[in-house]
DNA sequence: GCTTTATATCAGTCCATACTTATATGAGTC
DNA sequence: GACTCATATAAGTATGGACTGATATAAAGC
């Protein structure tokens, strides 16, 4: 599953924020999203599944519980993508921005 | 629909790649996309519907032809989204990342 | 004004995936 | 070892959205 698909669904999101914040266990974060999104245990599992199969977070067994850990690697995947597109927005390279959209579809006929 | 909904779809993302680089007209953007993915015209003008919808692309009609610009606003939500996991791996900032992942959890317990 | 070219929209199909319920696994407790 | 937590997995359902084929719109060219 890309790393776009993953950050797709809005719980799988939440999960990720609250990882952000520092490690958590599967029960803590299936309490808050189950409050918030309405869902089941279950889902909130195979949602972490997904979250560990696409390499966005790691786990160590705590006893009982399963401590999750944020794993950023694949977001600089997308934060990488995402470089193209910077400077449209970065501040000071916004005048480049708008010659580079008009102008690069002219590239070959010279100077 | 969510902007990460609208990246999530790796046509969509094609074509703000083929966008990032400059103007384009619809045609020129469906010949690549087609020959690429090997969908049709309609799949195609389906997801600059989208992109149009969700703010990533605007459009200029020049004769019969549309003419496509990126917009990076709905990007720069993504992009902020992203600044909370920055920490995890910007260069010099990745011990503190390590003991925020395992302290923060420990807050209001004192210095 | 008919034909072609460029693009969008409509209606319907199909599939991936998010979900539910039920059950399994395994640690801690008595 | 029976019981209860904490978590994962299995099996089945259903819904969103990506797709196709057909058609609409509208500009260009003859």
């Amino acid at each position: 599953m890309h790393a776009f698909d993953v950050l797709g669904d809005p719980v799988r999101r939440r999960l990720l924020e609250l990882l952000a914040e520092g490690e958590r266990s599967s029960g803590d974060m299936t309490s808050v999203v189950q409050a918030e999104f309405g869902i089941t245990q279950s889902a909130v599992s195979q949602h972490l599944k997904v979250l560990r199969e696409a390499g966005f977070a790691s786990v160590r067994i705590d006893g009982a519980r399963r401590i999750y850990a944020v794993d950023a690697a694949p977001m600089r995947e997308v934060d990488a993508w995402l470089d193209r597109f910077r400077l449209y927005w970065t501040p000071k390279l916004e005048a480049l921005a708008t010659e580079v959209a008009r102008g690069k579809r002219r590239r070959g006929e010279g100077p």
